[in-house]
DNA sequence: GTTACGACCTGCGAGC
DNA sequence: TGCTCGCAGGTCGTAA
């Protein structure tokens, strides 16, 4: 599942193949990953062709294709199980392949989607959080931890004035974007709280601490090239992440927890599967 | 304004 | 063997 370190293994891959390269030609069919789009595939196909690619921009879990001479983006989504692969332009269409773009060199880029969480959106950059160029279509999505604009102790002190979940507010992309259910639970267990703990009643420093760990996390996936339980998730070159190897909760439910030993639970947040150490991060009382 | 929850979507595995 | 059902989860809309 895509969340920030795996988004911006696949942004480091564009950059590599894409920058300064010229769209032909678009393929697509299907309505729904282009579904905000106003004329949905026709809006892409009238769009993308002849625009240069400048610049490869990320913030949280969105990517934008950045064009040369133009005041709108392309932004991708890759939802759940989004893909973007870098191909030659004659390579085999895959089943789940939903828009091809044809570049000058030669190359393909790909957007496979199997579950059409993803999105595909002509947007308008306007200016957004920290002064910074960001899409229309996102400018309520937050800064992510890796950006300069990032104010952790602002943060903290939002999250602070809610009576929600903590583990919820971790996903929630309007407080703090990048963080999806796995670096979410893997950030709790690095600083010892429980999802169901009502953000509210934390201490600063302890909520500080657990969006400090976030960033930590992501970053050392980025190391690895991101998460791949299953083949939902490469790099735009085909290969998955190595970091589910490194992962201390998530996906290992029964298994003992590398701290103290006691099996790890798996319970329900909001509606989400929250993995955690019941010796490490007690579940708050009455519960 | 804030919070909680269901719908969307597809593939896979469990259970019958 | 084949069918049904639940689960996975990012985002958005809706109801309270």
């Amino acid at each position: 599942m895509p969340e920030l370190p795996e988004v911006e293994t696949i942004r480091l891959g564009l950059a590599e193949h894409a920058l300064g390269r010229k769209i032909t030609r678009v393929t697509g069919s299907g309505r729904r990953l282009v579904r905000n789009n106003p004329h949905g595939m026709q809006d892409l196909l009238e769009f993308l062709p002849g625009q240069q690619i400048r610049e490869l921009e990320r913030r949280g879990k969105y990517l934008w294709l950045v064009f040369a001479d133009a005041d709108h983006c392309l932004l991708v989504h890759l939802g759940m199980s989004g893909q973007v692969l870098w191909n030659r332009a004659e390579s085999e269409v895959n089943r789940h392949e939903r828009v091809r773009l044809y570049l000058d060199d030669g190359s393909a880029l790909c957007f496979n989607d199997q579950r059409m969480f993803g999105a595909l959106t002509i947007s308008e950059l306007v200016e957004g959080t920290g002064g910074r160029l960001v899409p229309a279509a996102a400018t309520h999505i937050a800064a992510d931890p890796l950006e300069p604009a990032f104010d952790v102790q602002a943060v903290a002190k939002r999250l602070r004035r809610s009576t929600r979940h903590l583990k919820t507010l971790l996903l929630d992309q309007q407080v703090v974007s990048g963080i999806g259910n796995i670096y979410a639970d893997e950030a709790l267990h690095r600083s010892r709280v429980h999802g169901l703990r009502r953000a509210e009643k934390l201490p600063l420093t302890m909520l500080v601490d657990t969006l400090t760990e976030a960033e930590a996390v992501m970053r050392e996936s980025i190391a690895q090239g991101g998460t791949s339980f299953d083949e939902l998730y490469v790099d735009t070159a085909g290969n998955p992440g190595y970091f589910a190897r490194s992962l201390r909760v998530y996906g290992r439910e029964g298994e003992p927890c590398e701290t103290c030993g006691t099996p790890i639970q798996k319970v329900q947040v909001d509606g989400r599967s929250h993995h955690y150490c019941p010796q490490c991060q007690p579940r708050p009382r009455g519960k």
